[in-house]
DNA sequence: CAATTTACGTCAGTCTTGTTGACTTTACCA
DNA sequence: TGGTAAAGTCAACAAGACTGACGTAAATTG
C-alpha cells in the first residue's frame, strides 16, 4: 500500500477545519474595527472605505473596473461614490480615450482620509505580523489567496506588486 | 550599533502590507460565497450561518454567551434565532442550572443544513489548505490570531479545540 | 450612416442586518 | 424584599446590498 503520509500530505480534521473556518470570522472583525471607528466620525461606513482604497490602489480607474473589483451593483458603488464625489474626497473625471468613462481619483482630502484608515489596519497588520514572523506571514498570504475565487484572484493579482 | 536584521524582524513596505489587506478583503468574499449561495435556497442570510454554526460548535449555549461571541444586540440576534426556532432548526429550552436562561440546541434539521454549509465552508478551506501545505496552514492561523481583538481572541480560544 | 452596444447615472422599491431606546416577565441573589 | 440579570419584544431607523426600469452620451459595428 502506498502510504502517503508525511509532509505534503495534510491530514486535517473538520474540527480544524472548523477553528479555521472560526479564525477567519473573529480576524475579520478585527481586521475591520479599526477603520470603522475612523470612518464613523466622518458618517461613512465600509463601503466608502472600499471605494477609497481602491481608487488610491488604481488612480483613474473606471468605475466599470471598481465594479468588478468590489463585485457589488453600479447602484450601490454609485450611492457611494456620489457622496464621496459631493463631499470633495473623490474626483471624477471624463475620461480622455473613452469620454463614456470616468476616471476616478482621489482628492487631497480623499488621500488624507485614505492615509488615515490605512494606518490604522496597517498598524494591526504589521503588529500581528510581528508577532507572529515572515514564514507565518508567507503562509498567511498564500492560504488567503488559495482561498479567492478565481475572478476574485484576477483582480488581486492586477494590482500593482510591492517592489 | 545594533543590527537587528535578520529573520526575527520584519521590514515590511505599506505596499506589502496593503497586499495583505487586499488579500483579507478577497479572501473573505471566497470565504462567505459557497455557504451565501445555500442560505439563499433557504431564504436565510450571513447572520442565520453564524447563529446555527455557533449554536452547533457550543450545544446548550446561552444567549448572552452567544451575543459576546457574535457581538450583536440581542434584539439583531433575537430576530435571526426566533425565525430558526419558528422554522425548527433552533430549539430554545429553558436553562436547568439557571431558569432565566435558554439553552439553545440544533434540531435534527438544523444540524443537517449546518453539515450543508459547514461542508461547503470546509471544502474551500482543505483545497486551499492542500494547494499551499501545513507550514503555511500554520501561519494562516497564526496570523489570524494575532489580528483579533483580545475579546475575540477569549471567545474564539474557548472554543472546543480539536485533539 | 444607422443601429446597436457600452458606460454611466438615476429613480424606485425591497431585503437583510445592524443600531437605539423603552418596556415586560421571570428568576436569581444578597 | 428589593435589586440585578437573562431573555424577549415593540418600534423606529440606517447602511448597504439587491432588482428592474429608464435615459443619455459615446463608441462600435454592420
Amino acid at each position: 500500500m502506498d502510504d502517503r503520509r508525511g509532509p505534503h500530505l495534510l491530514f486535517l480534521t473538520d474540527e480544524q477545519l472548523k477553528k479555521g473556518i472560526e479564525a477567519m470570522f473573529f480576524a475579520y472583525k478585527g481586521f475591520t474595527a479599526d477603520p470603522d471607528r475612523i470612518l464613523e466620525q466622518y458618517g461613512y461606513g465600509r463601503a466608502h472605505h472600499r471605494a477609497i482604497h481602491f481608487i488610491h490602489r488604481s488612480p483613474g480607474t473606471t468605475v466599470n473596473n471598481l465594479l468588478g473589483i468590489l463585485g457589488v451593483t453600479k447602484q450601490s458603488l454609485n450611492r457611494v461614490l456620489r457622496t464621496l464625489v459631493e463631499d470633495g474626497l473623490v474626483e471624477s473625471r471624463v475620461g480622455t480615450r473613452d469620454k463614456r468613462e470616468r476616471n476616478l481619483t482621489l482628492t487631497e482630502r480623499g488621500q488624507a482620509l485614505e492615509a488615515d484608515l490605512s494606518d490604522a489596519q496597517r498598524t494591526r497588520m504589521r503588529a500581528a505580523y510581528r508577532e507572529v514572523g515572515p514564514d507565518a506571514v508567507d503562509g498567511f498570504r498564500k492560504v488567503l489567496e488559495a482561498m479567492m475565487d478565481p475572478d476574485m484572484r484576477r483582480h488581486f493579482n492586477a494590482l500593482k506588486d510591492p517592489e
